[in-house]
DNA sequence: TCCAATAGACTACGAATGTAGTCCTACCCG
DNA sequence: CGGGTAGGACTACATTCGTAGTCTATTGGA
């Protein structure tokens, strides 16, 4: 069972995991700025997150559908992080930071937090 | 620009980055046990790397093609891993480290390399 | 010398993706 | 009450990807 988002429907979930349950038309509204698709699309893009069981729709009083997300954020993210790790580096995290930082510094705060981030989870083992 | 390598190009690059240049049957042989590929489809894969520019065919004194990578290695995992984190973690990696452990517990020697890595980067600046 | 196998250029083809469009029905507004 | 609109179920369609297959010229051997 390998749970696949795609781009778009990546952008979509993104809507989804803040503010949830939406219809088809809340959600087409709140990604017109930001993609500027159809309404139709967004409908497309509803129907197969559902069929792919990543989201279910219920309909309300209103006799519309809200949809609200079956696959949380935090699950989806690990699981798409994992993939890539092992795809790209054979699982190894280390190297990835390291060519994350050859393509663009890190600055402080971002040393900071890796290095408080680190020590959190060699804490608690 | 965007280079684009997919899966199934990324397995045959990864033996072309490890050894080159070589000509399309040996590295039909080289990929044989990892993946069961048909000589036909490394050929198509060559053909689509090369069209990209992703690689290079040259004609030796046997008559035959030959490849070699015109990306590196290096270049391409940063491009890729930046692509990453932008599209799901907004560019901050921070989060990705954090999500990959919680997905898979990091184990000492693991941590350590992280603390050593942060280390190098954050003397440098 | 003549066949069998190979290199390379093309062609094939179904599944997945991005991005809509069609059609039918129910509903609100003038 | 009649028409324009929105919901929802389907359908559409060009690309990209994975995975080969066809056709042709060439070449290494028996």
């Amino acid at each position: 069972m390998e749970i696949t988002i795609t781009d778009a429907e990546l952008i979509l979930m993104r809507l989804l995991w803040r503010d949830s349950p939406l219809n088809a038309r809340q959600i087409a509204q709140g990604l017109e700025s930001e993609t500027g698709w159809h309404r139709k699309t967004v409908n497309t893009l509803l129907s197969r997150l559902e069929k792919k069981l990543v989201l279910s729709a219920h309909k309300q009083a209103d006799g519309i559908n809200y949809f609200t997300p079956l696959v949380a954020e935090d699950a989806y993210m690990q699981s798409a992080t994992s993939k890539f790790v092992d795809r790209l580096f054979g699982g190894d995290i280390a190297p990835l930071i390291a060519s994350f930082a050859g393509g663009r510094p890190l600055n402080t705060q971002q040393i900071n937090r890796l290095r408080d981030l680190l020590k959190e989870l060699s804490d608690d083992n």
